[in-house]
DNA sequence: GCATCCTGGTTGAGGGTTCAACAACGCCCG
DNA sequence: CGGGCGTTGTTGAACCCTCAACCAGGATGC
């Protein structure tokens, strides 16, 4: 097996310090400003941005890259707060459709307004537009990579 | 308050998506082949590269950027398994001193197969030299963007 | 000496995530 | 129709993290 270089680790642990320290950020900012973490904030858009501010949860949870299980969770404490709606869906008596509140949507756009100030200040005000760029394409790389990794792990799974 | 442009929506999501894909791979990979995740695995890193294979706790906090609290609970749970061993600080009588063991050391050498292989499957095999390059001041910069923050925040507090 | 404050570390409660198990429903085919 | 099979969504237990509270021990000033 083939061990990092000393470039290569230094690469790779400024990377995983910059990207922990920066989602801790958001994440602390997003809790401690509106109560909730990051991932319950991505519910929510997603919510507002679906017509009708509603989703199938299955639909959710694929555009949130969440597990049922943990969408399940989420959207119970965001029903608690009264963010967020449960009802059944008429063309299918197995589903579940969330629907964002007035309410929930009032939380939202108040939220929005730090998160998207802090994600400025941290990500594009510290970086030129070519870095932007080469960001964009780095991440596309690494997301399909990914992706394919997937469709090899299914691969796996299906010879068994 | 600025908004975020459409083609600035487009970066940060492609962002935000690689990077949570990246690091719960990892983070599966890690549990799934050596049972623990990968916050123990760094304890466990920095432990084994410190003269003598042991940390005061505070040093070994900040080395994983991590925090006290979260420090104590993780060893407790490393002891547990006896992967790591406390013993107290003779030059300070509150510190505390957490020590590698061998049998630490060995599943950590077995992890670190499994791990390295994955980092570098799904982030340096994926990316050009070039963009290796680019990666590596773009974590700077959000680093250093960070850090400064943190010095902001502490002055706020100052106030006070 | 001792009152005060700061630092190092632990603890417990509360909340979030994961995993495996499960119930309920749709789908398909004999 | 009715028995498998895959899908949808929920649940509970176990685990990890965060936050605030706390104790014990150093450091400082009088």
């Amino acid at each position: 097996m083939r061990w990092l270089s000393a470039e290569e680790q230094q690469v790779w642990r400024g990377f995983m310090t910059a990207v922990t320290k920066f989602t801790e950020h958001l994440d602390r900012q997003l809790q401690r400003d509106s109560g909730m973490p990051m991932a319950y904030y991505e519910i929510l858009v997603a919510l507002s941005e679906a017509p009708g501010r509603e989703l199938r949860m299955s639909e959710l949870a694929a555009v949130c890259h969440s597990s049922r299980s943990r969408l399940s969770h989420a959207v119970a404490r965001l029903e608690k707060e009264d963010w967020v709606v449960r009802r059944a869906c008429p063309s299918d008596r197995r589903g579940s459709i969330a629907a964002l509140t007035d309410a929930g949507f009032a939380v939202l756009e108040q939220a929005a307004a730090g998160h998207v100030t802090a994600v400025r200040e941290h990500l594009f005000d510290v970086l030129t537009p070519e870095q932007l760029r080469s960001l964009a394409e780095i991440s596309r790389a690494v997301d399909a990579g990914l992706t394919s990794e997937c469709a090899k792990v299914r691969e796996e799974y299906a010879d068994l």
